[in-house]
DNA sequence: CAACTCATGTGATTAATATCACATAATTAG
DNA sequence: CTAATTATGTGATATTAATCACATGAGTTG
């Protein structure tokens, strides 16, 4: 456990902006602040769910075993707090955390969380506010999913890291082909050939893993259109 | 509004058990209870989102817009909260809720809702309990919808159907050909085709809207290898 | 740095599903 | 009760994507 005073942490989650001074004694207690290396796992789904881990820093992929391969369910970028479900949905993990930066994460008591939860109104509802945020966007993803065909899934996905984790239409995609298969539910080959489509089109440039949006107006119709 | 005493309310969720008698006094002056027929709409996509609806009887789809045709992302059975996340993930519905039978929903105001959370420790809890479990299940979902193949996708929806919504093998399936395909992202006809193969397998027996699983241990097998 | 292993791109083939077309059944409206 | 509309089933065909096969490339390890 590396020594750590949440009170003065400067990515407190919106909910643990609300805590008190004593709250943040027993948080800073009972938590535990931990570095992972990229490819190292957070959580695995099957384990026994104890902690609420909140992403400090970092980049981390969610992730589900299916009927006939992993689910890449979410790309998660720092702060944010990594599933809450899994700790209060069921007993055991229902899902996967791994991560695809070096990333560090802060592990939280369940019983001291859920008693915040009990004692800090402001910060129920904060947390009651990122879970809706998340279903609202899950569903949208969804629904996404499955409409539209291959190249609209990676046009999506394409403009999805680029605009919520990256900021920047020049970016390192994260994921492997596998993985990126793994995440809009198709083979690499596939998403292969959808980008190379997407390059030899100029839309995007392709460099290894460094990917550039060239024209992001013709992607966003791509993404629309399905 | 009907006249109604929710704190004598028989079919209260989980949360609102947890209600005293001042906040029961509040809710029942700040909530009304409203009768929907089969298929009228209960709340819609776009519109303003000012209330949390409980759905006290009946059973609900909930939809939404995709790039090519309508999703149905749940069907929900009564007892139960109608989309807590659209009341407090966005300003505006993101999803639609539709009576596919004789409903009866409250609607609360979600000022009053969110004073509860504020209030309540253990409302705010059982809340975030219910959001996290439906977190884990539209994984779950998900998982399968963007793996399995189509017989296996009208296997689990057959399934799911029977065991969460009617519990029991024979049942009036709720939903057109249409709405199925819309539920499993696929068109009527491949559902159709997939009944039609299960049917002349002796798998299960359809008479109409009438569906009664024969060989139930057949299908779980169908669902789960996709 | 050489030998592996893993990742990637791409052509050929196969399999799954969408779409179209149409007949028929069920439901709804007048 | 009849006409109109909507829902359903099913064959034929077209499209899409999966799978297989293999070459190349990049990264890793001894």
């Amino acid at each position: 456990m590396l020594q750590h005073h949440c009170k003065d942490c400067q990515i407190k989650s919106a909910a643990a902006s609300n805590l008190n001074k004593e709250e943040f004694e027993i948080l800073e207690t009972n938590s535990a602040q931990v570095a992972f290396k990229k490819g190292e796992t957070i959580f695995k789904e099957g384990a026994l769910s104890l902690n609420v881990a909140y992403l400090r820093s970092g980049i981390v992929k969610v992730h589900m075993h299916g009927p006939t391969r992993e689910k890449i369910l979410r790309i998660v970028k720092a702060p944010s707090y990594l599933g809450i479900p899994i700790t209060f949905g069921d007993k055991i993990n229902q899902y996967s955390a791994t991560a695809i930066e070096d990333t560090s994460v802060c592990f939280i008591d369940s019983n001291y969380f859920r008693n915040f939860i009990y004692s800090n109104g402001k910060f129920a509802y904060e947390i009651i506010v990122e879970l809706c945020k998340n279903e609202l966007k899950d569903y949208q993803k969804y629904t996404s999913q499955s409409q539209k065909q291959i190249p609209g899934l990676v046009a999506e996905t394409l403009l999805c890291i680029s605009e919520t984790i990256y900021n920047n239409p020049r970016f390192n995609f994260p994921l492997t082909r596998n993985e990126f298969g793994d995440m809009v539910g198709t083979s690499r080959e596939s998403v292969s050939r959808a980008l190379s489509e997407f390059s030899s089109e100029k839309i995007i440039e392709i460099n290894g893993k460094e990917i550039t949006i060239l024209k992001k107006d013709i992607l966003e119709k791509i993404s629309k259109n399905g």
